[in-house]
DNA sequence: CGAGTCTTTGCAATCGATTGCTATTTTTGT
DNA sequence: ACAAAAATAGCAATCGATTGCAAAGACTCG
């Protein structure tokens, strides 16, 4: 991100990483900063200048003598004086910030250290930083129906983005009847108001089962946490796969997300179900990655007597053994997706949702 | 100035765009929000009051009275306004946003969604949102000396925490100067003024070669970038354990850590030292998890014939086949003594490094 | 009954940068 | 040489909430 005043284009040779600035002065006694310059004005009174002056000599501004300019840019350089953001941005109405907001309804614990959401979070950071915006991160379990309006109508942000519609979707379509610039990481929905981004959920299930009834399984089960629209429509696209494919059998098994939780959930999951599966349908690399710990925990063979797969394609899962088969979101392009949505409707334009399709990932666990 | 690393770019053909039912109009003013309450000033007019016994009514203080304050509060829910955040920060001078920094010197690409600092990451906001702090995330690929000052001084932010030193601990030391409210994750030197928590990465690369040599390995390789002090103190604890063991040598091999080089890079390393080698002591867990996939790719038996030591432990570590024998930070802790650091600075008090010892974690990997 | 105390509320300064408008120079054109 | 046009710089209002201080009204008490 750039908590810089004003950036300069990215210039490429510069971004070398061993090529040191040439600073004018560089380390030596900077430790005392001499006579540090809180704000524009007292900057103002040492160029012997005006405010309005060293505002816009600082904004680069053509208005201002050239050599005047300089002058006070060096001298600000000098002093290490940097115009507060707060006063700019209250003047602008700009903030530069997006919010980005993990809601977590149905899941209380530690959620926010899930690989998928820290990646998807970590390339929404490589988006918009690259246009300037800095990333505020909130992590909100709602206790009402409020806290969203909380979040846009806090007065800091440009723009927000929600990762993960959980069980709040009614909150966010009606905040987004009224806020714009709110983009969505989730399930798209006919008829709704929110822009959301994310791939075909119902589709990666079927992708997933299919893959699973291809390899002869027929007694399929399946982990996750269906109370959010994402992972319930997951799981409706595994039923429908089974359904087309007469002796198969489709079982639900709610497996939360939180790691701690998660292994002894799985655990109770597969002594209920004893031998009786041969096929797994997991809505999430890491319950799967957990699922198969477990099963070969038991002496149960992956793929050969249960065959697993995955949802995500985390880069952990081809690092694996056996090596995940699972069902491909590309998360960076989500991530642009969302940036490019949210972009459109900072500058007032419309923007589109945007369902990606998943991809099917063949490795050596199904 | 921050810059994004580059993206490949995506296949932007499965990209399948739904556009919204309600084409052009996305604004739909007035809507539910009874006429919208822009500022105090509107409110306070509204209620027949001032201004300033608005925000004290919103406030809560008991300097109004009761009923007009529970009267504001009414309206203020009402109308559903909310006081904007910048102008209160500018003049109360007190942001509420923590400042989260990763400087990536050595390392330019992707290294955000590493997982332990996305981990790191994720207890970090677990722990300031706790306090009602905001995260702000910034990557930095510092280019010059004064990345940090722009941060610090950018007047958005409380304080700031920066995650791994990478090769700039000269501009962390300066800065640490004269910005109290900083802490760091990373390696203590004697005599240093900023702030670290970290753990004894000397200690984990001893426990780890150590481990390996009770297991009766000799010749041990290294997998891991030295160019920050946090890998290099790993490696020179590693070297020391060696070096107290007649007849074991230790060789260095360079690692990055961006996960597209390093397989490639680390199956050049394998390849370099072909069977010559017994043991590997990972500088990671993440390169520990891609050198047992490799290790097995080529037919090597993990650990008979060659033993794989990770650092870490990373949830994922024991969830693998076979489970990764690692040095354990524990990051959960680390985060923790990091929110309290900086809540006692950010108070005024002063507050010491903290170094934890890491602690070996037995598996199956060595 | 008037002085002294409390409660409440309002007024206006403040935080620090931005920017429309005005007031000075220069410079240019004829 | 004189008017018109540019080029510069300054003034002061503004963004919206907070808060010290003053003031007005309500109440107590000797």
């Amino acid at each position: 991100m750039a908590i810089a005043p004003h950036h300069p284009a990215p210039d490429m040779a510069q971004l070398c990483a061993f090529k040191r600035a040439r600073g004018t002065r560089l380390n030596m006694d900077d430790g005392v900063k001499p006579g540090r310059i809180k704000n524009i004005a007292e900057l103002a009174r040492l160029a012997g200048v005006s405010a309005g002056t060293v505002s816009r000599a600082l904004a680069d501004m053509s208005l201002v003598n050239k050599e005047t300019r300089e002058r006070i840019q060096a001298l600000a350089r000098e002093h290490g004086f940097r115009p507060n953001q707060m006063a700019r941005r209250l003047r602008t109405q700009r903030t530069g910030v997006i919010g980005v907001v993990i809601p977590l309804g149905h899941e209380r614990r530690q959620h926010i250290s899930d690989p998928f959401f820290m990646t998807l979070f970590g390339y929404l950071a490589d988006e918009l930083t690259e246009s300037g915006h800095d990333l505020m991160l909130s992590r909100v379990i709602p206790g009402d129906d409020e806290w969203l309006d909380r979040i846009v109508d806090s007065g800091m942000l440009d723009g927000a983005l929600v990762i993960g519609q959980s069980n709040q979707s009614a909150v966010i379509e009606r905040v987004a009847q009224y806020y714009k610039p709110l983009v969505i990481w989730g399930s798209h929905r006919e008829g709704q108001v929110q822009c959301t981004v994310g791939v075909d959920n119902a589709a990666g299930g079927r992708l997933a089962a299919q893959r699973l009834l291809d390899r002869g399984a027929r007694k399929i089960a399946f982990f996750g946490d269906t109370n959010g629209p994402e992972i319930a429509d997951r799981l409706a696209g595994a039923q429908q796969a089974v359904d087309t494919t007469p002796g198969a059998t489709l079982s639900a098994f709610p497996t939360h997300l939180a790691s701690d939780e998660m292994a002894s959930q799985i655990a109770a999951n597969l002594d209920d179900i004893g031998g009786s599966v041969d096929g797994i349908v997991c809505a999430s690399d890491i319950i799967a990655m957990t699922t198969i710990r477990l099963l070969h925990e038991r002496g149960i063979a992956v793929p050969e007597r249960v065959a697993v797969t995955g949802f995500d394609d985390l880069p952990l899962s081809q690092r694996m053994v056996p090596q995940l088969t699972t069902v491909r979101q590309d998360i960076a392009a989500g991530a642009r997706a969302m940036a490019e949505a949210l972009r459109l409707r900072l500058s007032g334009e419309d923007a589109p949702s945007t369902v990606m399709q998943p991809e099917l990932i063949i490795r050596e666990s199904a």
